[in-house]
DNA sequence: GATAAGATCATCT
DNA sequence: GATGATCTTATCA
């Protein structure tokens, strides 16, 4: 059961939070690799000063100003990539981040793409079309299982670093 | 157990 | 030329 467009054309919060328990499908070669998700943080809009789209759109940050339901990839400290799914209208910037998956020995978004053969070749893929990346639902999690707590890695952003936008089981 | 530093590069100034 | 949505390894207490 793939998730469709309209899942991700919502809050950028709501979207976080129902992430979590989905199964993210990765195809790689001839494996298909299904991991569930726990661990999301939301970025969202452009007076997030956490969000790399926070000083306007740029290459990079083009995708995020696009329609929802794409994959936003990049490399960080020039050895790991993050995982990003586009969420809500097009032209407004937001995304959730895939900080880590249920799947032996594999959590922080660096290890997930590692293991999952994430690069900057998949960003901007169409997770509905459903080729190489996708997501499909899941078990419903208990609401009261979901716990929550300030970003990580964000500490330059301010009074933006300390919101409450991670999420996990 | 806790904290610090090093690796390493696309992107922006 | 500076810097970061990270992880691993080394050093210290």
């Amino acid at each position: 059961m793939k998730l469709n467009r309209n899942f991700f054309n919502r809050d950028t919060l709501i979207v976080a939070k129902e992430l979590l328990g989905k199964f993210l499908v990765r195809k790689a070669g001839d494996k298909t690799i299904r991991a569930k998700i726990t661990e999301t943080e939301a970025y969202c809009g452009p007076d997030d000063l956490a969000c790399h789209a926070s000083k306007g759109m740029t290459p990079r940050t083009k995708v995020m100003f696009g329609p929802p339901g794409h994959a936003y990839v990049y490399l960080v400290y020039g050895m790991y990539h993050c995982l990003n799914i586009v969420t809500e209208k097009k032209g407004y910037p937001a995304a959730v981040l895939i900080r880590g998956v249920e799947l032996d020995g594999m959590n922080g978004p660096g290890k997930l793409c590692r293991g999952l053969k994430i690069d900057k070749t998949l960003n901007g893929t169409d997770i509905c079309a459903g080729k190489e990346l996708w997501l499909e639902d899941g078990k419903d999690i208990p609401k009261n299982k979901i716990k929550k707590s300030k970003r990580i890695g964000v500490e330059y952003a301010g009074k933006w670093k300390d919101k409450p936008w991670r999420f996990y089981l």
